[in-house]
DNA sequence: ACCGAAGCTAGAATATTATTCTAGAATTTT
DNA sequence: AAAATTCTAGAATAATATTCTAGCTTCGGT
């Protein structure tokens, strides 16, 4: 349980460390790194506040000072976990959204692959969903490209040209998000908790349908521009 | 500068205590509820990992013994301050559905209700929404009324027959939850963010019809049954 | 009205945890 | 290779949560 470097399985972080496995083993990882593993998995079996510095040290073997070099507190680390999570959730997503191109494709994909990623990093996405609005976030969020939280930015763009297209009701970004991520968000949610009977590839399929029917005007009454 | 701006002069308190205020002044209320609203306070200004038990002493004006003896620890006064407001945001909540009893009017009200109540106490709301998953409450959870964290198997229940109807699709609670519930929220924390233009009356109505248009069946579809 | 029990208040004493500090090792730059 | 920088280490310190003991208040029973 201390020191399995090798397996995907367990360490509950994106990539699952493949990568740094691949290039030189275990000990290739930077310290950095193997704490924030150590503090993902402790994190998600605990909770963030019940987790302390000294849990952290010995689970990821860094020292303290090694801890607070890096990461300047406890808050920070925190911070910078997230920061991490975000931007592989995001890189995961753009390659996906990248080859799609119809709107209801875009819809659908986008959809798909929130749940799917989700699915397989059952530790991040938590977090990340859990951590949205923690306070000393809000300044992180500015350093990561948008100054929003909801990483959706493309998305939206590439939604809008369908609204003049005439096939997309004329909604204002904000009720287009939230129509869109908001029930994605919540059946995640309940899976986690355990109060979801669909299977997620089932639960997508429909989740994006029915979004479909709130966002998109029915075929008989669009016009054409 | 944060374009959030709180309301001063008011605890944050849902029914602001009006009504201990009027049983005989502020030294009436109770040495417990006194804790409460200081820690709403604290919290909301704050965020909670940043607050400690001696801001909550000085604001309250209640000595650590009593904070101890009422709440047992610090994680147990974030518990009872969940449950509190949980317990009002239901009871609000509930007395509005009582008064709809058309499928549409119900979903109507519960999302206008949902989204006033937020307007009213919003630091009520946002503690709500951001501590939905603290890890000490999925205990507390089942103390409350149901196993479940969304307090809306009321509404459920209402919105179940309308399926036998043949007025709502044949939806799995799960998704029909998410699909109410979801975009709400969403469109909530984007409020709260700053990101919304939208005017809250406005962005009710139409997430009510937007939500409609998803989980109703088209009138033209209908089958009577 | 009085008694005991239970609930409540108080804050000093203690335990736990976060953070700082100083020193030295490793690495990179010049 | 010397100097500078970055990184590691863990003991020392500071901040914070929790426990403990003692006195006070309220309340139900007599």
């Amino acid at each position: 349980m201390s020191k399995a470097a090798r397996k995907p399985a367990s360490t509950g972080y994106p990539d699952d460390l493949a990568r740094a496995a691949a290039s030189g083993g275990a000990a290739a990882r930077s310290t950095r790194q193997r704490a924030l593993v150590a503090a993902l998995a402790l994190f998600d079996a605990q909770g963030v506040e019940a987790t302390t510095i000294e849990q952290v040290r010995d689970a990821a073997e860094v020292s303290i000072g090694s801890l607070y070099h890096h990461f300047r507190s406890r808050e920070g680390l925190v911070t910078a976990l997230y920061e991490d999570l975000l931007e592989r959730y995001r890189a995961a997503m753009a390659a996906e959204l990248a080859r799609h191109d119809g709107t209801r494709a875009l819809l659908d994909g986008f959809v798909k692959t929130h749940i799917a990623w989700s699915m397989l990093n059952p530790a991040a996405a938590r977090f990340l969903a859990e951590h949205r609005h923690h306070r000393a976030l809000s300044e992180a969020e500015s350093r990561l490209q948008h100054g929003t939280t909801d990483f959706l930015r493309p998305l939206l763009l590439r939604l809008k040209p369908a609204i003049t297209a005439g096939i997309l009701k004329p909604l204002p970004p904000e009720l287009l998000l939230s129509l869109v991520i908001g029930p994605v968000q919540n059946w995640l949610r309940m899976q986690r908790a355990g109060r979801a009977n669909l299977k997620p590839g089932s639960a997508a399929q429909k989740l994006s349908d029915l979004i479909w029917d709130a966002i998109a005007i029915p075929p008989g009454k669009r016009k054409l521009k």
